[in-house]
RNA sequence: GGGCGCUUAGCUCAGUUGGUUUAGAGCACCUCGUUUACACCGAGGGGGUCGGGGGUUCGAAUCCCUCAGCGCCCACCA
């Protein structure tokens, strides 16, 4: 035979993949057909695949396949994000290895830099999703930083700015001074740290007298503009009306009341410092007092700092925390873990900080997408323990710092002119915004002459990645820019988002407020939330434990439909996965039995003789069998549980189709096949590989192709999903005895070292004859010469039972007497223990009173037949003794 | 500090509104097998008092309470 007996997907991968571009499958466009769209969630630009997007987008391939070849009109929109603070870092970064510092470059220049960058780069991660087999239309691959795709962004800013939602605002905000940015509240990460509190004693004005407060950061004294104490605190009563001295400082700040403060906490008595802590700031605003910053946007300390002007805040802690020693200020310190916020992407520690930054207001706009999901249940969340998440998030939104103090990005339209400051229009371009100009002069009458171009100075700040990417279902069918094109109409909404629930919150929840802000509709019917990809002692996979194995190299070695099912066999949606690469191999594993399979069929001599009864049974069971697997796998499809739809076609093709079926209609070596068998076998594997190509593209198109010549319209890709056909269950239930029957026999040739060559009788001693059907099939299974039905126990033989029906098989030499026996004896006590516990519930008047017919019909059958087969029992042991 | 979720075989998990055998699957494990698709295989087999305790019910892995352990999300306590 000249079909190698081992799958080899390297030699296939990439021969059907060009296949299936060159003949456009991918490519979907508006038609009659149904609509089924996915968006992908855009990696950024310069993300590289690693194991979170092979199972997710795996996922989404999966769902794309199986909706294409339901007939549905499949569209996967792929694409990227230009993931502003990110990318921004790794380009600065860049350049300070060649010696080039961000400052040293205007703004244009840097983002001619980032642009090479994003050319150079950008764009990997999707070629490496073509390795693995995505089947994204790659024509309208979309980027958030491509021209209509910025233009739709500035147009919602706009629009939102109009309505009266975004805001500018000078605000308590996170700054990351690594990336010299500020942040949304869903970018600072909260991490425990080990730290110290600082026991700091303040000297009261005019008098000998100090008073302790406790701090984490005593950097910050240097920003005190008063000390607070709970008005109901009595130890403080005598300070009220003081002033403090601030150590080294030497500022005399007022002494304030507030019941803010927490007496039981520290020493009850709270240092304020307005500038760099957001309770700090409430207090001030409503104390009056002033505001002293200390630090730079480096987070270095600036001229309040004094002597430690241009140190950083962490070295200045270490040196202060000395000379307030030195000088007598520090009482004492003590461990404390407080949280501390840190930069989700730089991983800074976050400064709070007074700044002007945009806002969007996001409570009204919430309204619907809070009822969308927990109400009206438009949008679906698999699984569903995220609605919490959500509700919680969404009920207490707060509004959206969209500002980022970045060049990598789009351009916060907003101009200013006059004083630069507090004079501004929003407009989408130039032109717009100096008519607006104009047109407020005149209104407040303080024209002298137009303003030109010249005179408006656009914002420095660009808007954050998730401003673009919120829009990212709508704006990558233009359905911003021309809300009634063609495109966005057929294909908005989508149909299924697959995510990761990080980003629930960045992304998803704002996606569906967008959605029907702009759409006034859902952006998608359900979204599907992977779990985390762990490796096997459950942490998390990170660049930095190198725990996360190469992705590419995964595919060379198991190929990428073995790594697909290696994925999916353990990813239950939303629990995290433990990755392990034995999955691979069972994955890999599989696909060579498919392929063996494939290989048996092309094996067979084909002739025109007649159809064995034994076949023409186990086909018919097959079909049945494949039926009730397709009712069973759309039901997992449908509730999303995509791993369990792989485990019941797995053990379909594995179990029934190659380990029973195949074996049934297996003619005897060096015969021929006959032609009625061969042509049903094919056309059953056919439909196997049908279920099996969303999650094996690579190997079922080419078994496929190979069955039999086919054109491209015939390719496997866009074949047919099998249609739901009635269950035969009386086959199903005929081939469950007829297999308990074979185990039986094989059991006994293996305890009794029979080998398959030797053929054996068998008599049945039965009342009912329930397996006289599938006597043909038993016998070709177990290699029988006869199967004869009897009225009394044969003698001399060995026996096992199959319901109430005995089984005998006469052997030459001694029986074991003894050990029949003690088998029989096993099986009676365990199935008097049976009968005895359904019989307890059948002799209990409330039982049968109470439960429903079924049950109690159900019950009362157990025991029929528990009842039936200790008679046969018995009267076996009756017979050995 | 608040909220949510989890705990079932060695591992990873199913177990759908309490009632189909005295709880299932895949992998792993053990035994046997160079049978003519596949040793990336076949046949057979062992393995769980469903985290502990209490309660409701004719009946609980499934509902309620409680304890323990784990995980996630949210939150301005210096």
């Amino acid at each position: 035979m000249d079909i190698p007996s081992k799958y080899e997907p390297q030699k296939v991968e990439n021969h059907w993949y060009d296949y299936w571009l060159q003949h456009n499958y991918f490519h979907s466009k508006p038609d009659d057909r149904e609509p089924y769209t996915v968006v992908i969630p855009p990696p950024n630009v310069t993300g590289v695949l690693h194991m979170g997007h092979m199972l997710n987008n795996t996922i989404q391939d999966v769902l794309i396949r199986r909706a294409r070849l339901m007939g549905k009109n499949a569209c996967w929109v792929p694409g990227m994000d230009h993931a502003s603070i990110a990318t921004e870092a790794k380009v600065v970064a860049k350049l300070k290895e060649e010696g080039i510092a961000k400052s040293d470059l205007s703004r244009e220049e840097f983002l001619k830099q980032a642009w090479d960058w994003k050319h150079k780069y950008g764009g990997v991660i999707l070629e490496q999703l073509k390795k693995l087999g995505c089947s994204c239309d790659w024509e309208r691959t979309a980027f958030t930083m491509d021209d209509d795709m910025s233009a739709s962004v500035i147009k919602v800013f706009v629009d939102l700015f109009q309505k009266g939602l975004i805001y500018r605002g000078y605000r308590m905000v996170h700054w990351d001074p690594q990336a010299k940015t500020t942040l949304s509240d869903e970018e600072v990460i909260y991490e425990e740290k080990q730290g110290l509190l600082y026991y700091l004693s303040y000297p009261i004005a005019e008098s000998k007298e100090t008073v302790t407060i406790a701090t984490t950061r005593p950097e910050t004294i240097l920003g005190d503009t008063a000390i607070c104490i709970n008005p109901k605190d009595e130890r403080y009563a005598h300070l009220k009306g003081k002033k403090a001295v601030v150590p080294i400082a030497g500022r005399i700040i007022p002494i304030i009341e507030d019941d803010y403060v927490d007496i039981e906490f520290g020493t009850g008595c709270l240092k304020v410092t307005p500038a760099h802590d957001t309770n700090d700031k409430t207090l001030g605003e409503k104390h009056n007092l002033e505001i002293i910053d200390i630090f730079n946007d480096d987070a270095s300390l600036n001229s309040h700092g004094l002597h430690y002007e241009g140190k950083d805040r962490f070295e200045v802690r270490k040196e202060i925390a000395k000379e307030l020693e030195a000088g007598g200020f520090l009482v004492k310190t003590e461990p404390y873990i407080n949280k501390v916020g840190t930069s989700e992407r730089t991983k800074a520690v976050i400064e709070p900080r007074l700044s002007d930054q945009w806002f969007l207001k996001m409570e009204q706009l919430a309204q619907p997408a809070l009822k969308a999901v927990l109400e009206t249940q438009e949008v679906r969340l698999f699984p569903k323990k995220f609605e919490n998440t959500y509700r919680h998030w969404m009920e207490n939104i707060r509004d959206w710092n969209i500002s980022r103090q970045l060049w990598w990005g789009q351009q916060i339209p907003a101009y200013y002119y006059g004083d630069g400051q507090n004079d501004f229009v929003v407009a989408e371009t130039p032109e717009k915004a100096l008519a607006l100009a104009n047109e407020a002069l005149d209104g407040r009458g303080t024209k002298d002459r137009p303003l030109t171009l010249d005179d408006l100075k656009q914002d420095e700040d660009v808007l954050d990645t998730w401003f673009s990417s919120w829009l990212w279902p709508i704006s990558v069918f233009n359905g911003i820019l021309e809300p009634d094109n063609d495109e966005v109409k057929y294909y908005y909404p989508t149909n299924d988002l697959v995510t990761g629930p990080d980003i629930i919150f960045f992304w998803v929840a704002r996606m569906i407020i967008s959605g029907y802000e702009y759409r006034g509709e859902r952006p998608f019917e359900n979204v599907y939330f992977t779990g985390l990809v762990r490796d096997k002692q459950r942490r998390k996979m990170s660049k930095q434990l190198g725990n996360s194995p190469d992705a590419l190299e995964l595919i060379r070695s198991y190929g990428a439909d073995g790594v697909r099912v290696g994925l999916l066999l353990s990813s239950a949606a939303g629990n995290d996965l433990m990755f392990d690469e034995d999955l691979c191999q069972q994955g890999k594993n599989f696909a060579n039995k498919i392929w063996n399979g494939f290989r048996l069929l092309k094996g067979w001599e084909v002739a025109d003789i007649p159809q064995p009864e034994a076949s023409k049974l186990g086909i018919a069971w097959y079909g049945a069998k494949f039926q009730q697997a397709l009712g069973e796998i759309e039901n997992h499809f449908a509730k999303y549980r995509i791993s369990d739809a792989l485990m019941t076609i797995y053990k379909l093709v594995w179990d029934d189709y190659s380990s029973w079926l195949l074996e049934i209609i297996k003619p005897v070596y060096q015969q021929p096949i006959d032609r009625t068998s061969y042509e049903a076998v094919i056309a059953l594997f056919e439909q196997n590989l049908k279920l099996l190509h969303p999650f094996m593209p690579f190997l079922t198109e080419e078994v496929w192709q190979h069955i039999t010549e086919r054109t491209p319209e015939e390719a496997l890709i866009i074949a047919q999903w099998p249609k739901r056909e009635a269950v035969d269950e009386k086959l199903i239930k005929g081939f469950e005895h007829a297999s308990e029957v074979v185990s039986g026999i094989r059991t006994i040739r293996k305890e009794k070292n029979l080998p398959i060559k030797e053929a054996l009788e068998l008599s049945v001693l039965n009342a009912e004859k329930i397996d006289m059907d599938w006597d043909t099939v038993i016998a070709k299974l177990t290699h029988l010469s006869n199967i004869s039905y009897v009225e009394a126990a044969a003698e001399g033989a060995l026996s096992f039972r199959v319901k109430s029906n005995e089984y005998f098989i006469p052997i030459s030499g001694v029986v074991n007497v003894e050990a029949e026996i003690k088998k029989i004896n096993e099986e009676l006590s365990y199935t008097k223990g049976f009968l005895q516990s359904v019989q307890k519930k059948l002799s209990n008047e409330r039982f049968v009173n109470n439960a429903p017919q079924q049950v109690v019909a159900l019950e009362k059958k157990k025991a029929a037949d528990a009842e039936a087969k200790i008679a046969t029992l018995e009267k076996s042991l009756a017979n050995l003794e």
